[in-house]
DNA sequence: ACCTGAACACCGTTCAAGT
DNA sequence: ACCTGAACACCGTTCAAGT
């Protein structure tokens, strides 16, 4: 039942991520498959059932590390901005967008629809997800500071459907002529309504 | 070369996309097959292949239908708030975000990333897709009517980005402890704070 | 303990062969 | 002209058998 050798383990683990998001960078959650990333390692299909509990396990962990790595963007993004809330704002909702080009397939892969056997989503995974628009709440604040303490979460979760939904329509070519430039500005236009007409129906 | 009999294959492409819808209904796209439509249509694999190009073509029809349902759903909603043209934005989000529960795995197909062979959608696609955000263009113009013409395309794309966006990460589950009714709000709030914002700084 | 690879039940796609 | 169904190259998942 234990396991000899951790380290081997874990390296098998790591291994196996870093060959997925490969795949899924070139070819998209469709083209990703356990057997090929095992032929790429090396072992035979059986061998990836002892690192993942089955499919939907293995493309829960690559998630969540695309969910670690776009959490990493944003930070920076925040860190460099702080001290003008309004502009770190734009920063983040920048950031995301950013990263969304770069990492087009792995990104779209996080927020295809679930349809697994598990009903749940485990807490680890949701935590990961959570911690993206808390990025927006700090600096919200400060823009706005006279709320109600729960009226920032909805807002912060509105905002981040502000960006998400620009950002996927984008992407999946839903914008007739649209270049990064004219995205851009449709995305500034977009945060700086909602902020400002945010002040003047609650200021 | 020629068909025989042209009402044969309308009745056969109908069915085929009739059934398709219904296992996506349940199963998602993950669940859609064309082995499973033939089986359930009484026909053999190859057969199928006579009446969609291939895989690709039959998900691009399915959407196709789906974005057709949700025009329907759309326009019926701003038929009747026609003559208020704040209610009828409020009206159009609202059965954006009601189709997209009512239908969930359907409209969430319309929005995956495509990765198919063919690099360019077809442009009866894009019709369908760009007839979307044209619905909201109407009541923003009577909203504002003293804005630059095509400034209403990228205002009128920015709030479709908006409303989508919420609705995508409450479909997806990104929203902790949410229920219909939060969701509802928080479209509100955003829609009504965008529009408020818009007018705040044009006008 | 760890890994293999055959086995099973599925896929999309093609095409010679039947009617 | 239309349809079949075998054939091919893939899938996820399991598990007896090897080391």
């Amino acid at each position: 039942m234990k396991r000899r050798d951790e380290e081997a383990h874990k390296a098998k683990h790591e291994l196996a991520l870093q060959i997925g998001e490969e795949i899924v960078t070139e070819m998209g959650s469709k083209g990703l498959s356990v057997r090929k990333i095992a032929l790429a390692m090396g072992y035979s299909v059986g061998t990836l059932y002892a690192v993942f509990r089955n499919f939907d396990d293995l493309i829960l962990q690559l998630n969540g590390r695309t969910l670690d790595k776009l959490y990493t963007a944003l930070s920076d993004a925040e860190q460099q901005q702080y001290e003008q809330p309004h502009a770190c704002l734009l920063a983040l909702s920048h950031a995301y967008l950013q990263f969304a080009i770069e990492y087009r397939l792995r990104w779209s892969m996080v927020f295809e629809p679930r349809v697994t056997r598990e009903p749940e989503v485990p807490s680890w995974y949701q935590e990961k997800v959570s911690r993206l628009p808390s990025l927006f709440e700090k600096p919200l604040q400060a823009l706005m500071p006279t709320l109600e303490p729960k009226a920032y979460a909805q807002i912060t979760r509105a905002l981040w459907g502000n960006v998400h939904g620009i950002c996927i329509l984008a992407l999946t070519e839903k914008f007739e002529d649209m270049n990064v430039d004219a995205i851009k500005k449709m995305l500034d236009l977009s945060v700086n309504a909602f902020l400002s007409g945010l002040n003047s129906s609650l200021a």
